[in-house]
DNA sequence: GACGCTATGGTTAGATG
DNA sequence: GCATCTAACCATAGCGT
């Protein structure tokens, strides 16, 4: 019997925004599963709570919580830890959101150098462009050569860290170009769920842990 | 020196709690990173938004979140997104924008300082610097998740170096907003963050969701 | 005890029913 | 669209440094 090779199995995808949507759904799906699962497991092992809630593509809630997500999240949110530290972990939620940001200005930036690089311009138009987009420089000269050699000294320290070698890559960096082409901010209307769930608990997990899927309740 | 079989590799375990503490702690550790990329590469796959939160075993909260945990978790808990509806996210929308401004502030300090540093010779170097890129983003993608929070650390002491510079800077931005790209998010006005102003770091993951650990800052 | 290594178990992309 | 299969990719348990 011949043996026809019936699939290539799985085949490597660049971490981006997946373009096709169906592929993008089916994918969607299958890391759900797989992301909740292994949140799952990770309970089970270590014995700590997890809450997970997730925005499908079609805006609907998937969450999963051990063992529930409210409780997490008002434990979260009411800094449920030591009581002097609840003002510390405010400042750092705020400081959470900072950090997204950071990223997507680095993203934008890389980007608009990207442009500019492929364009190959002359410096003179380079320098016109700064000038008109990135208004802040006439006060970056402001700064006093006293303040730029403190940044100095801070960078130097920066680039000492970051120049330690980086064996192994944590995160999925295999076609890094990524970092900048994948970061669509869109909402993407896929489809739009019509079938009555509305609390479905799946029992197949192995600790008792929520796992719902309560879409028709946004 | 003999060749030594240096491990057995991975063998399977029970999905149960695991008893041995060190085991347990070390297994948490990587597993909630591998949580944490999962949910990463789902959120640039299917370009959705994620919110994890973890607390481990010491009772520490982590936590992952794309775009940030508070607005998913506001946004679970309400099960209501209009867009420009709600206060809540307007505020959000405002500080964001803030602390954008001053991450991007940052970014160009370190771009203007290398200028500085290399006699001023000015955009001549950067179109160079350009060419080859910046000398962070050749490195960010192949850092490791504690080199990462080593850069954070550094970088929040830049901050500190930066942090009166930028609250000027960032009285006299106020009628700027088109700054690198298009997808900025629109303005602030005025934000009454004074003292332990945000600006954070970049956590580099490949979207641009962040990642972080506030255990330690507890 | 964090970090690196590696064999192995586990996840999943693509194809098929 | 959902279940199943396959093969390849990836995560990670155990160990060494």
């Amino acid at each position: 019997m011949s043996k026809k090779k019936s699939s290539l199995g799985r085949q490597k995808i660049p971490i981006e925004k997946i373009p096709k949507k169906s592929h993008l759904q089916v994918t969607f799906s299958k890391r759900r599963s797989g992301l909740f699962k292994k949140a799952s497991e990770l309970c089970t092992l270590c014995g700590v709570e997890i809450a997970i809630v997730v925005f499908s593509p079609a805006d609907k809630a998937f969450s999963f919580g051990h063992p529930e997500v409210e409780s997490i999240i008002d434990r979260y949110m009411t800094r449920n830890t030591p009581p002097e530290c609840s003002a510390r972990q405010l400042v750092e939620a705020h400081r959470n959101a900072n950090v997204r940001d950071l990223n997507m200005q680095l993203t934008q930036l890389l980007n608009h150098l990207e442009i500019e690089k492929k364009g190959g311009e002359e410096l003179d138009h380079v320098r016109k462009a700064r000038q008109r987009q990135f208004w802040w420089e006439s006060q970056i000269d402001e700064l006093g050569l006293h303040e730029l050699l403190q940044l100095k000294v801070s960078i130097e320290e920066l680039k000492k860290n970051l120049g330690k070698h980086a064996s192994k890559i944590m995160m999925e960096q295999t076609n890094m170009n990524s970092i900048v082409g994948a970061n669509g901010f869109g909402r993407y209307d896929a489809f739009e769920n019509k079938s009555g769930v509305g609390l479905n608990i799946a029992s197949t997990l192995p600790n008792n842990a929520y796992y719902l899927d309560h879409s028709e309740l946004l």
